[in-house]
RNA sequence: CGCGGGGUAGAGCAGCUUGGUAGCUCGUCGGGCUCAUAACCCGGAGGCCGUCGGUUCAAAUCCGGCCCCCGCAA
C-alpha cells in the first residue's frame, strides 16, 4: 500500500506515526511551509515535519497546490493508492484529489457533518457538547464535505481542548488505519447538509471573556481556548489568562466581572449567571500558576474588576 | 536582528533608579490557644539573589556576554 500523507499541526502526528508503524509506505509527506513564529519571530518546522525528518521520509512543503503543475506531477508520479489527510490545512483541487488510484481519505477530528473546519475540537468544547469524536472522509472540493467512510465517538466530559486533542489524536489514528484496511467494504455516506454546522479558526479575540455570559459558558471557553487563545482577561491594566476553573451556583450582587470572594488558593468572579472559581491563571510576564500561588505574589482583593 | 516584561528560601513576589544588615505572603518544622480546625498567636529551619566575566574597598543592586521563562505582534 503507497500513501501519500498530508498534515501539519501535532494533532495529524500520530495519524502517520500510525502509517508507518502499520509497515505501509509513505513516499512523502507534504505539509504546509516553515513559517516564521513566536518570540523573534524564528521560521519553525510543523511538527509532522519534525516528526517526517526523524524517520526519515520524504517532504514536501508547497505554499500552494492549486496550479501547481510541479505539485501535481510528484504526486502522479509516485502512483498511490491512497492520500491520507490529517488537518493540512489547504483545500486540494480537484485534479490533484483524483490521484490516488484508491480515494483521497481525510481524517477530520469532530462527527461531520458537525465541525467542519479549522477548529473543530476547540469549538466543540466551547459550544458544550457532551460527546464529538472523528471521522473518515473521501475528500472532495469542499471544506470536510466529503461522503463519510467512519466516524467513532468520544465524550468530552471535563476535558479541556489539549486532552481531547491528544485523545482524539490517537483515535482519528485508528480510525484512519480501520478506514484504509476496510477502504472496499465500507460504503460511504452523504453528509447530511441540513446538521451541518462550522467551526471556523480562532481568532485571538474568541477568547476575550464577556463576563456577562453565564458561568459555565465561560467555563467552556477556558477548557475550549486551551491553550490557545486561552480564554483572558485584564486585571489591573494587565492580561490575564485562565487556564482551569470551576463554577458555582449562587447568584453574587457585584455586577459580572468582579471578584466577590478571594481565598487562600483561590477567587471567584461574578458572571451573568453564577460564579466562576478561578482554579489555574496566568498573568502576563508570568508563567501559569495555580490560583493559591498567584494571590501569594499578586494579591486580589474582593471588588476588583476584571475586564 | 519585530516590540516588551522577568529569573531572589519548597511556591509566588518585593528589594535594583539612590551599591554597604536578605524582606513579604503561603508552605514546612516546633510550641501555644481551642471541644475542635484549613482559624488565631509565638518561635525556628531553609538563599553561591539564573550563569560567566567586568567596574568597585564593597554588587541582588552598575556594565557586557550567554542560558532559560513569559506578554504582544505574526
Amino acid at each position: 500500500m503507497k500513501i501519500i500523507f498530508m498534515g501539519t499541526p501535532e494533532i495529524a502526528v500520530p495519524c502517520l506515526d500510525a502509517l508507518c508503524a502499520k509497515g505501509w509506505e509513505v513516499p512523502l509527506v507534504v505539509t504546509q511551509p516553515d513559517r516564521p513564529k513566536g518570540r523573534g519571530n524564528q521560521t519553525q518546522a510543523s511538527p509532522v515535519k519534525e516528526y517526517a525528518l526523524k524517520a526519515g521520509l520524504e517532504i514536501y512543503q508547497p505554499e500552494k497546490l492549486k496550479n501547481n503543475a510541479e505539485a501535481l506531477e510528484k504526486f502522479r508520479s509516485i502512483k498511490p493508492d491512497f492520500y491520507a489527510v490529517a488537518a493540512y490545512g489547504r483545500i486540494l483541487p480537484k485534479e490533484a484529489l483524483d490521484v490516488p488510484s484508491k480515494a483521497p481519505v481525510n481524517v477530520h477530528f469532530s462527527l461531520l457533518p458537525k465541525y467542519r473546519g479549522a477548529a473543530p475540537v476547540n469549538w466543540a468544547v466551547v459550544n458544550g457538547e457532551e460527546i464529538t469524536g472523528v471521522s473518515t472522509m473521501l475528500m472532495d472540493t469542499g471544506m470536510d464535505t466529503g461522503d463519510i467512510l467512519l466516524r467513532k465517538e468520544t465524550p468530552i466530559e471535563g476535558k479541556n481542548a489539549a486532552e481531547l486533542a491528544a485523545e482524539l489524536a490517537e483515535a482519528g489514528a485508528e480510525l484512519l488505519i480501520k478506514t484504509l484496511e476496510n477502504f472496499d467494504i465500507i460504503t460511504p455516506l452523504k453528509q447530511n447538509e441540513a446538521e451541518a454546522t462550522l467551526a471556523p479558526i480562532m481568532k485571538k479575540e474568541d477568547g476575550l471573556i464577556d463576563w456577562s455570559k453565564p458561568a459555565a459558558h465561560i467555563e467552556r471557553a477556558i477548557r475550549g481556548f486551551y491553550p490557545w487563545p486561552a480564554a483572558y482577561s485584564r486585571i489591573d491594566g494587565k492580561m490575564i489568562k485562565f487556564f482551569a476553573a470551576g463554577t458555582e451556583d449562587i447568584a453574587p450582587k457585584e455586577k459580572p466581572g468582579t471578584v466577590y470572594a478571594a481565598g487562600k488558593d483561590f477567587f471567584s468572579v461574578s458572571t451573568g449567571k453564577g460564579g466562576l472559581v478561578i482554579k489555574q491563571a496566568q498573568l502576563e510576564g508570568r508563567k501559569r500558576m495555580d490560583a493559591g500561588s498567584l494571590l501569594a505574589g499578586f494579591p486580589i482583593e474582593p471588588g476588583t474588576k476584571l475586564g
